[in-house]
DNA sequence: TAAAACTATAAAGCTACTATAAGGTCAATA
DNA sequence: TATTGACCTTATAGTAGCTTTATAGTTTTA
């Protein structure tokens, strides 16, 4: 199976690939006389596996982190489970940092209704006086 | 006002501030004799803006529209709440997709207990089978 | 046979900075 | 006077995760 074939199978970019190849994420495969990659269903797998981790939000770092668990299949997995515990608790961070910061823009928002001038609006009113209550 | 000091006063590096200059947030300001850059209060009060929209999440582009609303104060201001409700919808689709991903990750660590080993492991499971709803 | 479609490598672009390098300027000190 | 230290200058590279572009070689199709 030749690239196009396999990005097309994933639902990628050929270029995608092989940046995952030079980031260490997929195993190089074989090459044809001409140079052309030659991927197997193992590939496949491979790269399945880490469009699912890019999909739960994992960095490319803690997708690499996964795999060395996944080569030493007889270790407790502790290591995997912390690493999804932490992950959640960024989430969970990122998610009340945007929930600040909604209700900031909202009541920012709430300060202006339309047919004012940009001179009397309340939105860059609001932001150059700044009287945002950080945090 | 050197560029220390106005980097001091907004709390920021001073690499930061002839970053907007370079991207046209700030105007360059006066040099002195020997290359150095003053600033006035303007360029203080100019720097402020920028940081306080940063800290609301517009990006340097969003943040350049505005300023051209500003350079015309009699326009209406239609144009700058606009950009807030974009800027707001973003968010929000933001915050949505994360809770979204959080209920994925947390039904993902649930399904192991620690004290497994890795080939046994019900992340790496999760994972690798793909049985995950997407979106 | 010639164009279309595919593959290859290398390098730049994206965002919003941050960091590093290599050097010039200035006031105060030894 | 020489030197230290704090400040300033420009230019360049690094961050994350790709995407885009450039340039060129190969295979398939019309
Ligand atoms: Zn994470
Ligand atoms: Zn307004
Ligand atoms: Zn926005
Ligand atoms: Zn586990």
């Amino acid at each position: 199976m030749r690239i196009g074939q396999l990005a097309q199978l994933a639902g990628v970019e050929t270029q995608t690939i092989r940046f995952y190849e030079q980031q260490g994420l997929l195993p190089p495969p074989d090459r044809q006389d001409n140079g052309y990659r030659v991927y197997t269903e193992k590939h496949g797998e491979g790269l399945a596996f880490i469009r699912r981790c890019r999909i739960l939000g994992l960095s490319l770092a803690e997708i690499h982190e996964l795999q060395s668990y996944q080569d030493d299949p007889h270790q407790p997995c502790t290591a995997v489970n912390a690493l999804l515990d932490d992950h959640i608790s960024h989430v969970r961070s990122q998610i009340t940092a945007l929930q600040a910061l909604e209700k900031q823009l909202v009541s920012l928002r709430a300060s202006c209704n339309d047919d004012r001038e940009v001179e009397a609006c309340g939105v860059l009113a609001g932001i150059s006086e700044g009287n945002m209550h950080q945090q």
